[in-house]
DNA sequence: ACCATTCCATACGCCACAGTATGGAAAAGT
DNA sequence: ACTTTTCCATACTGTGGCGTATGGAATGGT
């Protein structure tokens, strides 16, 4: 479950050289390459549904909720990389449906939040939409970028900057 | 030049059945699969550069500039579709250095109009980092379709309101 | 003790693609 | 007319990954 380092470290030869053994022992577990996609795609997406539902349900107030979510893209690096490698893979046709599944749930939930601070269900839909595909691309630009990228200090301030414009005083 | 529909159509063989020839006739242009990749990227890269240029220099107004960056997501569906097959292909060791400098030069003509719209590079820069993410963020969302997944009139309401949110009044 | 099931290794066939070697036809130079 | 250069095809080697066949050791049930 550690395929931070893409969706094609799923390779059956080369996973198999990586821990001890052979394909022989693979396929004793697996049908096939896709079988062990799937399970692996399917355990992550009921996590981050789980995660996503918890992270939303800890707090009431709205504005509050969504900030928090912001913060968040800062914490939990290996959780991000994670996602940010199955968005590397968007083409697969074993993730691709599996990417949409969360976005639309993610986006849902967003749109929720800012329903509950009086926008209307289609102003809530564009802002949600605005919300995800900045945190969307940040990942991707953070793809480009081999190198660290953003100090800490520049990052908060960036942090701090989408949250003033994206949330609503 | 059409590679639209990915990076790894710069396969050799299957390129070169694509058009009526063979591998022969192919290494005989290129030195290898590397080289016409490379060749590809680079015009792509000039002529990205150049359409930049074109676009922010057309129009004196920053306001209306930027504006008009945001309307042209809808148009040229082709020169977005290729960005779109760059942008996934961000782990390529020969693609990422030129989204890297391609982003960079986006973001650095972006953050200039911010800049004459009277604010701090700090700010111009941070604006234009959100703005920037916000279209590859979308065009991520895009990837994750494969249905045309919008509606004109949602997709036309939606960039009115990315436009009112991050170009400020 | 015997047998079946579990788990893993070795070995094989298959395919897709990268790159090379070689030859041959057409065009161009002299 | 002869040779060279240009452009392309055929055929080969090599590599890497997917999936299968088969056997063997350990474990557990009876």
């Amino acid at each position: 479950m550690i395929a931070d380092q893409g969706v094609r470290a799923t390779a059956v030869e080369p996973l198999a050289r990586r821990m001890g053994i052979t394909k022989g022992s693979f396929y004793w577990h697996f049908a096939n390459r896709e079988s062990l996609l799937d399970q692996a795609l399917r355990r992550w997406e009921e996590h981050d549904s789980r995660n996503l539902n918890m992270a939303m349900g800890a707090i009431n107030e709205p504005r509050e909720r969504l900030i928090s979510l912001f913060r968040r893209v800062g914490r939990e690096r290996l959780t991000h990389r994670v996602f940010s490698a199955l968005c590397a893979a968007a083409d697969h046709p074993q993730v691709e449906p599996v990417l949409e599944r969360v976005a639309q749930r993610r986006m849902h939930h967003i749109a929720q939040a800012f329903s509950e601070l009086g926008f209307s269900p289609e102003q809530s839909a564009h802002r949600a939409r605005l919300t995800y595909t900045a945190y969307l691309g940040f990942l991707q630009l953070q793809r480009q970028h081999q190198a660290p990228h953003l100090d800490s200090r520049t990052f908060e301030a960036y942090i701090e900057h989408v949250i003033a414009t994206l949330v609503p005083a």
